[in-house]
DNA sequence: GTGGGCCTCTACCTTTCGATAGAGGGAAGG
DNA sequence: CCTTCCCTCTATCGAAAGGTAGAGGCCCAC
């Protein structure tokens, strides 16, 4: 089992510090296979790519700074050939879409197996893609239900944040009545009856975060 | 490096398979280590645990079918003597509060070091406890908020739900009025304004958890 | 048994929310 | 140019939510 000539380089993005090394303690073990770099915020995924240049970028969608789909973006901006695989566990339909919309070549979720992994890797780096039938499930779903308006985004996101109709017009130097329009439309697009369902809905769609504390 | 003749055996519990595997990879290295079980469901950890009586149950807290405290507080049922070790990303007071209170040895969160993670097990494993400061602070903060009845957690419940007052009632076969009464107490108690606060209020200090799907 | 939670109920009132229906302006695209 | 979409606003209305102030029954602990 000697040093391959050619391994495949990787860089591992993830924001928890044990999850990193437990990647790289498996993925070490493989002779293709050579971890050339870790990250712990989306900032550093970023520059270690840009440094590294590696072959796979494996990345998490949660990070304490940039949210992992803004790192896909501004990788691809710099690097169209970038092969970026998600490896996470939030399995929102709109995290999904977000992530391959903005250049991800696969989506894995972290109960995958190793083996699948490896497999899935192998693929990316080969230049094929990789999203597994219950990922694509999932994006069909979001296919199916209305896009949200960049506004009504907004407004969702301060339904989230646990503000009134009333202090939502103000946050956006907007009439109330405006603010009810929009969380009409954003209940109708989301098929709910009520901003608390709302809340909900976008949360396990991953339509919109909660701040942390 | 020799094979330990008085390893600390280990089971590890984690829903993800990835993430049991990357434990593995790592902690299988020490000598001082050995895996001897792995468990993807709550259901599975008190089985593996009954079965292997481990020096240390590592357990994750989200599990498909019973939640982790259940799951400490079953094996403590059986097995006082128990070394629970709480390896997850959930840093809600309440999920950390109901944890130790069950009869956890410590709780870490998943972005600690190995290093952290190895002293740790090995500190409970000679009878100790470990809460790191953060977790602590947090832990301080539930013992600063008042308690919720059960009944109230149970119309807590309902609201994340999404459901209304009216069918809140309807489900309890309680009056409206007192489901009224429960949801300002509620409010009062969270220290928020409205149902929607209380909702994320609730969510992120671990009060109850959102239905999958 | 007495006090204190807890759960239940009632009543009243204000505010907020959500549904509905319309309308005007601006920007983008055919 | 015309259509379409988005954002904005107005107006009205009923339904739901939230605040306040009680009160009775139950069980447990002191």
């Amino acid at each position: 089992m000697g040093a391959n000539k050619n391994p495949i380089r990787i860089v591992i993005a993830d924001d928890q510090h044990l999850v990193r090394q437990g990647f790289r303690s498996m993925l070490e073990r493989l002779p293709s296979m050579e971890i050339v770099a870790e990250a712990s915020t989306g900032k550093e995924a970023i520059e270690q790519y840009s440094q590294h240049r590696p072959d796979i970028l494996l990345l998490d969608l949660r990070f304490p700074d940039v949210c992992g789909v803004e790192v896909i973006r501004a990788i691809r901006e710099q690097f169209l050939i970038a092969r970026i695989i998600v490896l996470t566990t939030y399995d929102g339909d709109e995290e999904i879409y977000q992530s391959l919309q903005a250049g991800a070549k696969a989506y894995l979720l972290k109960d995958v197996t190793l083996e699948a992994l490896v497999e899935c890797i192998e693929k990316v780096h080969q230049g094929q893609t990789c999203v597994p039938p219950l990922v694509a499930a999932k994006l069909a779903e979001r296919t199916a239900s209305p896009e949200l308006t960049e506004r009504e985004l907004d407004v969702l996101r301060r339904i989230v944040a646990g503000r009134s109709n009333k202090e939502i017009a103000t946050d956006f130097n907007i009439t109330e009545g405006t603010v009810k329009t929009h969380v009409n439309h954003i209940l109708e697009k989301l098929g709910v009856h009520d901003r608390t369902q709302a809340v909900t809905t976008a949360l396990k769609r991953g339509l919109v975060r909660m701040d942390n504390a």
